[in-house]
DNA sequence: GCCATCCGTAAGTGATAGCTTACCGTTAGT
DNA sequence: ACTAACGGTAAGCTATCACTTACGGATGGC
């Protein structure tokens, strides 16, 4: 299996994780700042990046004593990327399916 | 929040139904058949198939005693859009935030 | 140097997810 | 009708997940 899709996947499965994620869809945020803005703990969001981090959807960066995080475009795109290989292989297999239907 | 967006990704977040989902992009498959070729039972499928049929990701059909299970196209493009207005936002803004963070 | 702020991690807990076996209803063949 | 095959659901168990509080390390201001 496609294990990075997988990871990717199961990172914004979480309810919690893709509120963080659509709030950084804003702008960067430190730690803190997200924590305010979601009805979890400061740890509990450290924990989400942490996970967010590892699937490659997001980076960060220190600022002093805060921790910066944003969006990582890169793995965005690739995720994405996945996504339509999965996504055209169905709908091309769906394709195929319904002409050896109909004959 | 998008709970279409949300139920879909919690569906193919997990591995197991991720495998199911590939293996109906093969081609259509009854319950038996998807469980001879997963490595859990046939009741497992069954409750992943009702997760991913609740997400509108498959479709079925009865056949006999049998019950033939395919991946449901509009359901599919469906969250495929859900997905795309999401990372084009992501998107969106981290090209803003690039270029306020130039000047 | 000292204190305050910010954050990550460890430890522990309750809820839930995913799996199994067991059971029952439905359909088809004889 | 009887039997066999197929599949959905209930019940129960275990592992894992998401969360909390508590702690410790790093950075900055005074």
């Amino acid at each position: 299996m496609d294990t990075y899709l997988q990871s990717g996947l199961d990172a914004l499965g979480d309810p919690t994780r893709m509120a963080i994620f659509q709030q950084l869809g804003d702008g960067p945020l430190a730690v803190n700042e997200l924590a305010s803005r979601l009805p979890v703990s400061r740890p509990a969001v450290s924990q989400h990046l942490k996970v967010l981090k590892t699937a490659g959807l997001v980076s960060d960066r220190k600022a002093g004593t805060r921790r910066v995080y944003q969006l990582n475009p890169e793995g965005i795109a690739l995720l994405r990327t996945h996504f339509d290989q999965v996504w055209e292989k169905a709908m091309r297999a769906f394709a195929q399916a319904a002409e050896a239907d109909s004959q």
